[in-house]
RNA sequence: GGGCGAUUAGCUCAGCUGGUUAGAGCGCAUGCUUGACAUGCAUGAGGUCACUGGUUCGAGUCCAGUAUCGCCCACCA
């Protein structure tokens, strides 16, 4: 045994992290069989930010899991990824280098980055799709490694030989396989139809990504010429969109209207001649109760235009701006259209607020406006990193079907285990209100693309109903840069020929493979069938409708299985105020920072404090606990190892009770650990650890010193390595750098592969201990200092005589404890009374001198 | 507007299936250098368990409602 002489926290951290490193300690056995195996679909960060308190939180959590299941002999498969893959890693590179992405260009495999690192280069040099995906590793490599150190820093049990990288080849290969499997099954498609379009990246975007934000807008009252000479008013916020209305709609049960229902009026300023129809998702309420339809202002009139087969007439562009069309021409009917061609090049060129106050002063000016403009708050749809309001816009997009699949999804989310279980409400909810097809496609270029083309006919028009994918065996592939089968690169965008998919997928496309990409699907079979599903998925609430939720729609797609059995959901880290962390102070407080100040264990320690789906409320003191508890297990063990005298059996009662209530110790924080339940299991072990040392080390010191003889000093030492054994391994998962430190005093190997304690550890005397002479014990020991406090005397202080009160059985109990106590008391003699009660009353006679 | 969660000591939180006097840590107060630990130890003072009803022999715990806070979803005429 090798055991410091003043044991300190100091230097563990890279002693041991060196160590795990140099002997493989969570190296992957990948022998070991499905069920053998507990594997982890880490989460991956998006390596363009930066991490912060908020991943310390979760990350611990998983590592708790991942610890706790390698110890109870599973062999863990902890992988991690990085995020490179999507816009926040596109405009970094993009800023940094002074590039931008051209997919059209072909990859040059000689390309010298050395001289884009230049800062004065701001030129927004043109680059190959994979000479970016290139730029983009030689950027984020540094940021990987910056996380790794810290996430090695903090204790991840993470194989490290098991990393990748969302954008790297095999997430591509991945990404591309799920898609073209989706599209085999008709799981896929591509239609041209009006989408959710942010106006600034000019891409399409999905439901899930879309946020409500309460923005100032304002109601105008217009009037709609009827045919017979009187006028309709309706309400809207958007009058630009006039030119851009194909009907009214009112309520079929409305009687204010009914007689108009049929009719035609006319469009002010434009003279268009629209019907006023009837459906029942015009709500009479609502302004006058007649609404304009337009196409398309927002998602009611997609449904409108759809379910009333209306024509469209789209006058919005896809930067946002209003286009130039010509009224008179088919499809553009009116009236007037010499006036509707003037008002509307009034307006042509102009963006959202700008075409709005132009049109307001033509609406004045002719009289249509009535009244003045309310001003209202309302909600508007944004894309989540978006800065305008989200337009819809009619596109070509490639959808993966969600909406019938609704009742399997809803299936699948009851049988995944929840934890905690209330979080599958945020699921459940989600499902049921899916209004669209998971939208795919993204009109950017960084990223995965389709691995497909389409065949151009003879004057030149891409067939999109037939396209031509590629064999797996070629995947990844880039459509821009590769050539279909059958078809030579000359051919490209030649009539007869074929054109690549110019669009790439939602990042989400890839994320939603995360547990194949890690587990090897079809690139590595063997590792496949050992880890796939997975078990856990950790993750935060706020992303359950977009990555939990598409994990599972693909498992369901491509694997019918859940892609894992259980989820953790970990919650926020609140500061002081409330507010998240990472929105208020995450760039002061910086998580290295922490781990320096206060050491991993400590901060470790205040992660494992909170439960899972609760919020964390960022508190330094807690980490000093924290602390404050690792010192202590260095003490105490520095103290129980130390002892000189020979472990043996143990046969003291004490010492029985002691490892009797550690047994139901172990067992309570198993069976809370195994439920995820690890601040239950923390809770368990420490209120246990203080106990032992305030009072059952007070209790059996001299013993141990040989008190009381060799076989009194050997029960007390048999016990005391017992309970610090058990204790250890229990604290290990938490503490992994003081308990490692400990063990390898007088352990060989890890603690981190050592089994889980289990109640056999405790030794046949523990089945035999009443946990009532403990218990006992405690009570005597601090009604003794309880009265030395209250003398304002030293606890070592002598006293002639306890009197215990108590009832008759724990007074017979007493035996067992006398000869401890009357040491730790230092006490002369004690006697007993009998009392009514079971509470123990001791009264000290006068202190002596 | 719909849903989920929270509300227990000054602060951060436990309190599992309802059962004697509601717990811990921090902070605070008062003491104590005792042969592991002053980065320590002991003792103590702090609570009408958000509120209102109800069920029950018995409610912090179950039910209904109210309030406050947080989150998720819906809401563009």
């Amino acid at each position: 045994m090798s055991m410091p002489e003043k044991p300190s926290l100091d230097g563990l951290e890279a002693k041991w992290n060196e160590w795990w490193q140099a002997s493989g300690t969570y190296r992957f056995d990948r022998s070991k069989a499905r069920e053998r195996v507990y594997s982890i679909d880490t989460p991956p960060p998006t390596v363009s930010g930066s991490l912060h308190v908020g991943h310390v939180l979760s990350y611990t959590h998983t590592d708790l899991v991942a610890r706790f299941q390698r110890m109870r002999g599973l062999e863990v498969f902890y992988p991690m990824g990085w995020d490179d893959n999507g816009l926040p890693t596109e405009r970094r590179v993009q800023n940094y280098f002074g590039v931008r992405c051209e997919p059209s260009l072909p990859y040059d495999p000689v390309y010298d980055y050395s001289a884009l690192e230049r800062p004065e280069d701001r030129d927004q040099i043109p680059l190959s799709r994979q000479n970016f995906i290139e730029l983009c590793g030689r950027l984020t490599v540094e940021d990987e490694k910056a996380f790794e150190d810290l996430f090695r820093h903090l204790a991840l049990s993470v194989d490290w030989d098991h990393t990748y990288t969302t954008i790297g080849e095999r997430s591509r290969r991945a990404s591309q396989r799920a898609f073209l499997r989706l599209l085999a099954n008709g799981h896929a498609y591509t239609a041209e139809a009006p989408t959710m379009w942010d106006v600034d990246f000019k891409t399409a975007v999905a439901q899930a990504e879309i946020e409500d934000r309460e923005q100032e807008g304002q109601y105008h009252r217009i009037a709609f010429d009827r045919e017979d000479g009187g006028t309709v008013e309706i309400e809207t916020s958007r009058p630009e969109l006039i030119p851009a209305c194909v009907a009214l709609v009112v309520h079929p049960t409305d009687e204010r209207y009914a007689a108009l229902v049929g009719s035609t009026v006319l469009t002010p300023l434009f003279r268009v001649p629209v019907p006023v129809m009837a459906h029942a998702l015009a709500d009479p309420e609502k302004g006058t109760g007649v609404a304009m339809i337009c196409t398309f202002g927002d998602v009611t009139d997609v449904t409108w235009w759809r379910e009333l087969g209306l024509p469209a007439r789209v006058i919005m562009q896809k930067d946002g701006s209003i286009g130039k069309k010509t009224f008179g021409e088919p499809g553009w009917e009116s009236r007037d259209p010499a006036a509707a061609n003037a008002a509307l090049a009034q307006i042509a060129g102009m963006y959202g607020k700008k075409a709005r106050k132009k049109i307001v002063e033509m609406l004045t000016a002719s009289g249509h406006l009535l009244g003045e403009p309310q001003t209202i708050k309302h909600p508007v749809k944004f894309y989540e990193r978006g800065e305008r309001p989200l337009e819809v816009i009619s596109s070509r997009q490639w959808f993966v079907r969600t909406l019938e699949h609704r009742e399997d999804l809803l299936r699948r989310g009851a049988e995944l285990a929840w934890h905690p279980p209330f979080m599958r409400a945020r699921f459940d909810g989600w499902v049921q209100g899916l209004n669209a097809d998971w939208c795919v496609s993204r009109q950017r270029f960084f990223g995965v693309p389709f691995p497909i083309w389409y065949r151009l006919d003879e004057n030149g028009d891409a067939n999109y109903t037939s396209p031509l994918v590629p064999d797996e065996a070629r995947l990844p592939v880039d459509p821009l840069a590769d050539v279909p089968d059958g078809f030579t690169a000359g051919q490209r965008g030649q009539a007869g020929g074929f054109t690549g998919d110019p669009d790439i997928m939602d990042t989400w496309a890839t994320s939603s493979v995360t547990p194949q990409i890690a587990s090897g699907w079809e690139d590595d079979p063997d590792l496949f069938s050992r880890v796939f599903p997975m078990d856990l998925r950790p993750q935060s609430h706020e992303i359950i409708r977009t990555w939990l939720f598409y994990t599972v729609l693909k498992a369901e797609l491509e694997h019918s299985s859940l892609p894992w059995t259980d989820v953790a959901i970990s919650g926020w880290v609140l500061d002081p105020d409330r507010k998240k962390m990472s929105k208020s102070k995450g760039n002061v407080v910086t998580p290295l920072g922490l781990l320096e100040q206060h050491g991993s264990d400590a901060v470790r320690y205040w992660a494992a404090s909170a439960r899972l789906g609760a919020d964390a409320s960022f508190d330094e003191q807690q980490m000093k606990v924290g602390r404050k508890l690792a010192i202590k297990i260095l003490n105490a063990s520095r103290f129980t190892l130390g002892m000189e005298a020979v472990p043996g059996e143990v046969t003291e009662p004490l010492d029985r009770s002691m490892l009797a209530a550690l047994r139901d110790v172990v067992e309570r924080a198993t069976k809370a650990f195994a439920g995820y339940d690890h601040a239950r299991a923390l809770d368990l072990a420490e209120t246990f650890f203080w106990a032992f040392t305030d009072d059952y080390l007070e209790l059996v010191k001299q013993r141990a010193y040989g008190a009381h003889g060799e076989s009194g000093a050997a029960s007390a030492v048999g016990a005391l390595r017992t309970a610090l054994d058990v204790l250890l391994r229990l604290f290990a998962p938490f503490l992994p750098y003081v308990t490692e430190e400990v063990w390898s005093w007088w352990r060989p190997g890890s603690i981190h592969r050592a089994t889980w304690p289990a109640a056999e550890d405790m030794g046949a005397g523990a089945a035999q201990g009443d946990l009532a002479v403990y218990q006992l014990g405690a009570d005597i020991l601090t009604a003794v200092r309880k009265e030395k406090a209250l003398q304002k005397v030293s606890l070592r202080a002598a006293v002639d005589l306890v009197t215990v009160h108590d009832v008759p059985e724990r007074l017979d109990l007493l035996r067992h404890v006398e000869p401890d106590l009357i040491e730790a008391g230092n006490i002369t003699r004690i006697e007993r009374a009998l009392a009514e009660t079971p509470s123990v009353v001791t009264v000290l006679a006068p202190v002596e001198g």
